[in-house]
RNA sequence: GCGCCCGUAGCUCAGUUGGAUAGAGCACCAGCCUUCUAAGCUGGUGGUCGCAGGUUCGACUCCUGCCGGGCGCGCCA
């Protein structure tokens, strides 16, 4: 409808263009949006107000203009034109209902469309360290990319969804090395844990299982693990020092083989409790992509070769260094630590240049909002390789604050004192979880109130949608018992019986529901489609406590259950981008 | 100190990318179930859009400066 009235007012613009009442190549956008009140029509347009200086016009005499050289349409009643030089349109009662029939023929592809027209978009999200379960904060970044992926597959992209395990690196080691001395533990050896260690129930879990099926196989004497190993920060050392020493005496004492047995235990309990943790949220990849096994190929050092040929690094202090400055970075960043070791930021930039390599035309990242500092560098390892920086798209998600007893809860994998993923969707279910998640866009600060969300579950939006999609097969169990029958065909004909306000409103909800999907898809905003569905329950509630569906006039009850099976329709639609279920009876 | 995000009703948040009188939900008040599920509907109370300037026909929206909150500024990942 949008497009129809852009059109008829651009042939309008070109009619006064060729009669010389507007001066030609104007380049002005015509915009028609929806108005905020009926006063105003259906639809504004504010062309003449912007023309206006251009076209040396009074915007009300030019709105006059543009008016009489508007071709006829008949989906139009009236045309007015209101206050400074708005141009109103005013649909016709029966302009909508053609989509009706367009959703009851499309069924579950209503909404989607070509805007990406088949594009790749690879989409990297979570990608949390397996160094434990995931925590509520990670789980808001699950729903967001899956929600966001959803969207853009909708939206006419070829989505590819990738989970980056980060299986290379200092953090590992923390974790294998905890691993064992909570096996050492069980084997009967005494000492004190490291504080920087992994504290959490699940170490001790995973170090059991390690005693189960190995014995004492892996035991060394807690005198010799700890001879010589720099004092821990309780006892005045540095904990630091002290996590990593014990580090070298793993794997010294276990030797290769053996540390990468400990290390892949881990590695695979806490993976394999991730990946099942997402699917049960509905959130799945196309791919979960190792690090190692990127680093093995040799995948970082010919980036850190491409990035030697570009000439924007240099060595100093024994490390190497990327000029990231040269990009605007703020500081110069190492890629290889004076030890040798590859940084972090080396293998990413390796990750990236590997993700562009794969011909994806776009490249989105969904990270915490901590993270913000490192999208400079990458964006600039990436330009200095050749590749176009801005085929990358970071989105941050900012931190998920939670709330227990109105006190702000502390959340740190290496305590283990942290409300995970699990526990939460145990306390309010996956819908509310995936549809809460998603109410608030990425840049917003979200405070999570345990409490509410427990106690107050009712009153849940997500509820109320489920709610209305419930009521409608409700409609239908109640028409068989009534001895109705619907008749898609009757109603078809009789559309035109759909008079009411109610009605109307409705109607024009759900032929919105397409500009939705391409608006939340293109700005990367799923929560405009949560926002719609609980604006097109509202719709269907009040049209449910005004009128009766099920009347003795076949060819208003038919036509009324068209109407009603297409807001069906779009709302299992929208809940399913949404990952929410759409129940039959609630 | 520098950088990123946020600041809208008592609380949690929208606000169609600069348009007309700033909107929801929760909470609070008053009504509606022998009639398709009351997890619903109808009405009401509630705002100096953090503050101060600027840009223009027009600013919650864009720019500048303050104030307040969150996060980040490693040869950690």
């Amino acid at each position: 409808m949008k497009h129809h009235i852009e059109n008829l007012i651009a042939s309008a613009l070109a009619g006064l263009e060729a009669t010389g009442a507007l001066p030609p190549a104007h380049g002005a956008a015509i915009t028609v949006d929806h108005t905020k009140s009926k006063e105003h029509g259906d639809f504004a347009c504010n062309i003449a107000r912007v023309l206006a200086k251009h076209a040396h016009a009074k915007p009300r005499e030019l709105a006059e203009k543009i008016v009489k050289a508007l071709p006829a349409s008949e989906k139009i009643s009236k045309v007015e034109i209101a206050g400074p030089g708005f141009i109103n349109f005013f649909l016709g009662a029966d302009a909508n209902h053609g989509v009706i029939r367009e959703i009851l023929d499309q069924r579950e592809r209503f909404g989607r469309s070509r805007l990406g027209a088949g594009r790749k978009v690879q989409m990297e999200f979570v990608s949390a360290n397996p160094t434990g379960p995931l925590h509520v904060g990670h789980g808001r970044g699950a729903a967001y990319g899956a929600t966001l992926a959803n969207l853009l597959d909708a939206a006419g992209f070829n989505v590819h969804r990738e989970y980056y395990i980060n299986d290379a690196g200092r953090q590992m080691d923390i974790l294998a090395t905890s691993v064992w001395l909570r096996y050492l533990e069980l084997c009967g050896e005494k000492f004190d844990f490291p504080v920087n260690g992994y504290k959490g129930d699940y170490v001790y879990d995973i170090g059991a299982t390690l005693h189960r099926e190995n014995g004492d196989k892996y035991r060394h004497a807690a005198t010799r693990v700890f001879e010589k190993i720099p004092l821990d920060e309780p006892k005045g050392g540095d904990k630091e020092t002290h996590i990593d020493a014990l580090i070298e005496r793993a794997k010294s004492l276990l030797g290769a083989d053996a540390y990468r047995k400990v290390f892949d235990l881990g590695l695979n309990v806490i993976l394999d409790d991730i990946r099942q943790d997402l699917e049960e949220f509905g959130v799945t990849y196309d791919q979960w992509f190792s690090e190692r096994a990127l680093v093995e190929d040799g995948a970082a050092n010919r980036a850190i070769e491409r990035l030697k040929k570009s000439g924007h690094v240099y060595e100093k202090e024994g490390a190497l260094w990327f000029r990231s400055t040269d990009y605007g970075d703020e500081k110069d960043r190492v890629v290889v630590r004076e030890n040798g070791q590859k940084t972090y930021f080396a293998h990413d930039i390796a990750y990236h240049m590997d993700k562009l390599e794969r011909g994806f035309d776009r490249v989105i990242d969904i990270w915490g909002a901590d993270h913000h500092g490192y999208v400079p560098r990458i964006k600039a390892a990436l330009a200095a390789i050749g590749d176009d920086p801005e085929r990358l798209h970071v989105l941050l998600v900012q931190f998920a604050i939670l709330y227990k007893g109105g006190e702000r809860m502390q959340m740190s994998t290496r305590s283990g004192e942290f409300v995970t993923l699990r526990e939460l969707r145990r306390e309010v279910g996956n819908d509310a979880a995936r549809f809460f998640y998603v109410l608030r866009k990425c840049e917003q600060h979200m405070d999570f109130d345990l409490d509410l969300a427990k106690s107050q579950s009712n009153d849940n939006p997500v509820f109320y949608v489920q709610y209305a999609h419930a009521r409608i097969h409700s409609v239908f169990r109640q028409m068989k018992e009534k001895g109705f029958a619907h008749d898609p065909a009757n109603g078809d004909r009789n559309l035109a019986r759909l008079t009411e306000p109610h009605e109307r409103a409705l109607i024009e909800r759900l032929a919105r529901y397409p500009e939705v999907i391409e608006a939340a898809a293109t700005t990367f905003e799923p929560h405009q489609v949560a926002y719609y569905l609980r604006e097109l329950a509202y719709d269907f509630h009040t049209y449910y406590g005004a009128h009766t569906f099920l009347v003795d006039d076949a060819a208003v009850r038919d036509a009324r259950l068209n109407l009603v099976v297409a807001a069906r329709q779009v709302i299992a639609n929208g809940l399913k981008l949404l990952g929410v279920s759409a129940p039959e009876t609630m």
